[in-house]
DNA sequence: TTCATACTTCGACCATAGCCGAAGCATTGC
DNA sequence: GCAATGCTTCGGCTATGGTCGAAGTATGAA
């Protein structure tokens, strides 16, 4: 009699100190990599890359590979509504443990990722291209319209000489702070170039924040702002 | 880095297959004792003791002792409602296991219990001395007041008798197939006894069911019925 | 009182699984 | 191409904790 109803199997998943420290890291919605994920644990990234594997096997988290970096979320809202009926019983209280993401608001405002746009502005930008017809999403991968490709060399962006390299154009990044998606690739690339080079914003020296100019605030939120 | 949140205490204990099995069992409802939470589990006796005990220090499950027997019924609403979230998870489906009390019908309805009345009868029988004020419940001692002691005495219970004897009047029993209380003690089996005497119901041989007849069943329910 | 039943405690055994160091892929950036 | 970074796999160590036999305690019945 070694085996139980398979609530023994997620409990016992979730009762390990490790996974219960990855998986509360979670709840706050948030994308974290492995190595970050790793550090809320408290051990090192093998142990936690075994750990990660488990919990996926499980279906309690999602992955996505996204460049070098692999994102994980939990894996559906059952997860999270079991995660909070536990913390619920666990009434020690005051152990929420509410993380929010990036300390510095201004890197979750607007910040470099790989030489493209993330944070706010970088979600901004990547729903606004969406909702204008100019990207278009479909299972995991992203690719520009006709229109879109119009539109993006009228922005002043060489398309052609983009697309001679074997990177890929674009590419969907998922977002440290928000756990929404930004543009990437070399077409991502080329728009925080464009917008520098237009004198819209600037990089902040030895950071990742990206700082916008009033006037660049005003062009980026009339060209590719929320409709 | 050993210790995390109190989340994966409580998971780990519901992470063990034989807790869990007794945790399932218990989600019906129904207060359980030890050795039948063993068989649950599939464990022996002592190993459940051990569980329950964890279970018990966490506050998962509670326990009433009752003669030589002990109970066991969930801690708290909140413990059910964080094993539904889990199970919910454990999408394998099909493993609820709602687990019915006794199977024989007639056992649900009128039992001897250490000679005194249990089942549905038994709790109406509880609940109607309660309802009548002829019983005083406080905190896990249920004592006979005066307006019950000229009751009994009329209805042909010798309670001076009683009282000599150094058995406990009045106790009160969880019940097997609810998670009710009922009356035990030797108030308990004198009232059964007289109801026996005065010919309103009688013992069916070799099993525990007592069986009513109509005009006893009319009796109990003008003289102990709810109100 | 004596026996039977229900439960607990003790002690020892043993398997599971968490942990890390080291080495191996894979991807990006220069 | 090469170096750097992020993640995974492998192997072996260790400890936590579940398990049961045996003995101990408490309660009820004869």
């Amino acid at each position: 009699m070694k085996d139980g109803p398979d609530i023994s199997r997620i409990a016992a998943l979730i009762g390990d100190p490790a996974r219960a420290n990855i998986l509360t890291a979670l709840m706050a919605g948030k994308a974290l990599t492995a190595t970050e994920l790793a550090g809320e644990a408290g051990v090192t990234v093998q142990t936690a890359s075994a750990h990660l594997a488990k919990l996926e096997a499980a279906e309690m988290i999602q992955c996505r590979k996204s460049g070098r970096h692999k994102y994980f979320t939990l894996g559906s809202d059952d997860v999270a509504h079991a995660l909070e009926a536990l913390m619920g019983l666990a009434a020690g209280a005051g152990h929420l443990r509410t993380r929010t993401g990036p300390r510095d608001a201004a890197l979750r405002e607007a910040r470099v990722c790989y030489s493209h746009l993330a944070g706010e502005k970088g979600i901004t930008l990547y729903q606004g291209l969406l909702a204008r017809g100019m990207l278009h999403e479909a299972e995991e991968a992203v690719t520009l319209t006709a229109k879109g490709e119009v539109f993006l060399t009228d922005f002043g962006i060489d398309l052609a000489a983009l697309k001679r390299s074997k990177t890929p154009l674009c590419r969907s990044c998922l977002d440290w702070s928000a756990r929404q998606t930004h543009l990437a690739g070399s077409v991502g690339r080329a728009i925080l170039a464009q917008m520098q080079t237009l004198g819209w914003a600037q990089r902040e020296d030895g950071t990742r924040v990206v700082r916008f100019s009033p006037e660049g605030e005003a062009a980026f939120q009339d060209v590719f702002g929320r409709l």
